[in-house]
DNA sequence: CTCCGCATTAACCAATTGGTCAAACTACTT
DNA sequence: AAGTAGTTTGACCAATTGGTTAATGCGGAG
């Protein structure tokens, strides 16, 4: 096992890169979205990690700091790349297009996120704080009333256009995330109830990924 | 405070309802919903049930069986009605709108059924071979395998017909459920990305309730 | 009235679990 | 070689928590 202690940070004080804290992020990450918070044993990540649970304790002071930690960097990996389309330049059509492609990728990369987040936000009211705290730090002080606002003013320069039917942009967002992230969230569920193995449920994203947009922007269609 | 015992079942060995296993089982509910099943406390839910923690073992063994009860309840609670409609003879498009109004009246009573089926069934795998026991013997044994082929057939059918374009029953179902469903869920999301209080959340899901059938229904036209 | 059985409780127990600490280890400097 | 600062560990601690038990309450049958 290679022990090179702090070997690219000589004189950073905060170094955010030694070999364990990694480790221990990773198995971290691990535990918790499969478990929950509350579900989660500290032992559990040493174990998974491989190394002494005072560790975690060295690394980051206590459970909440660390699962603090996972939250943000799952959140941050799912929320991240949204708000860096919504406010893209191109037309309506081409940015539901953009939007879909981007949220299956990110998804397939990390498939059992949502149904984490929406656990944890839904257990502990201080990530809900927590969330749009990081929302608003996260792009160049983009927050989601603006982006909001941004997208309402696309969609009705289309509606006058008569290129869609009238829509208000919460709804409209609302509809397209829910499409994307749901089959996520339930995954469990939906194979339980569809009977689907892990390959079934691949199988079913990828039909979805192909018709998906053509759904939405049917809907859209005045 | 009331203290009839059994009063109304003297010789039902098995008595669903004496008046504190009822509010026990309230109490579990609503523990279990807030903080899901590893973050919920024997005794949170005794206080909340105004009850020594030593009935909760009385009446159910553990808090595994506890745990138990109430995901059947929230889930059958959930489920129940939609396979019901999912039946029906009734054309397409009166079934679309029929299930999207069932489904809201449903989540409006329960609506943080969602969040809480979707984290318990995420966190423990045994939840959902639960489910699909739960659904077998929820109706007259419609599978969910034949819920769906009805489905497919009558949609098949409106494609024939050139009422609708073509799209298969699974991705059907999941679109309509995800449209439904996932504002629920997302719930505490979707309130502090769009800082939405109580209030705003209730008039956005009225919005919802008038325009997602006309948006579905349109999303489905050839 | 008294006895019996279910309901309820206070006190207690054992195991788990988050967290601490001092000792040991490792690489680097002098 | 010795010292030093950061890192890692085993052992331990205190609090929490699920679960048990023996005693008490209480209503109805005899």
């Amino acid at each position: 096992m290679v022990k090179t202690k702090r070997p690219a940070s000589p004189a950073n004080a905060l170094a955010p890169d030694s070999d364990t804290e990694q480790r221990i992020l990773d198995a971290a990450h691990s535990v918790f979205i499969r478990k929950g918070t509350a579900g989660a044993r500290m032992q559990d990540i040493a174990d998974e990690a491989g190394v002494n649970k005072a560790l975690l304790h060295y690394y980051f002071r206590n459970k909440s700091r660390l699962a603090d930690a996972i939250f943000q960097r799952v959140a941050g990996g799912v929320f991240g790349r949204i708000a860096q389309v919504a406010r893209s330049e191109s037309g309506l059509e081409a940015m539901v297009r953009s939007i879909i492609a981007i949220y299956f990728e990110q998804l397939a990369r990390s498939p059992y996120a949502p149904a984490y987040v929406i656990g944890e936000i839904n257990q502990d009211p201080e990530r809900g704080r927590q969330l749009v705290q990081m929302l608003s730090g996260l792009r160049d002080g983009a927050t989601p009333a603006m982006v909001l606002g941004a997208l309402q003013q696309k969609i009705d320069a289309s509606i006058r256009a008569g290129t869609i039917r009238p829509i208000s942009a919460p709804q409209f967002l609302v509809n397209l995330v829910s499409l994307c992230v749901f089959p996520f969230a339930a995954r469990p569920l939906l194979c339980a109830i569809m009977g689907m193995d892990d390959a079934g449920f691949v199988a079913f994203i990828e039909e979805r990924k192909r018709t998906l947009p053509d759904f939405f922007l049917n809907a859209l269609r005045p």
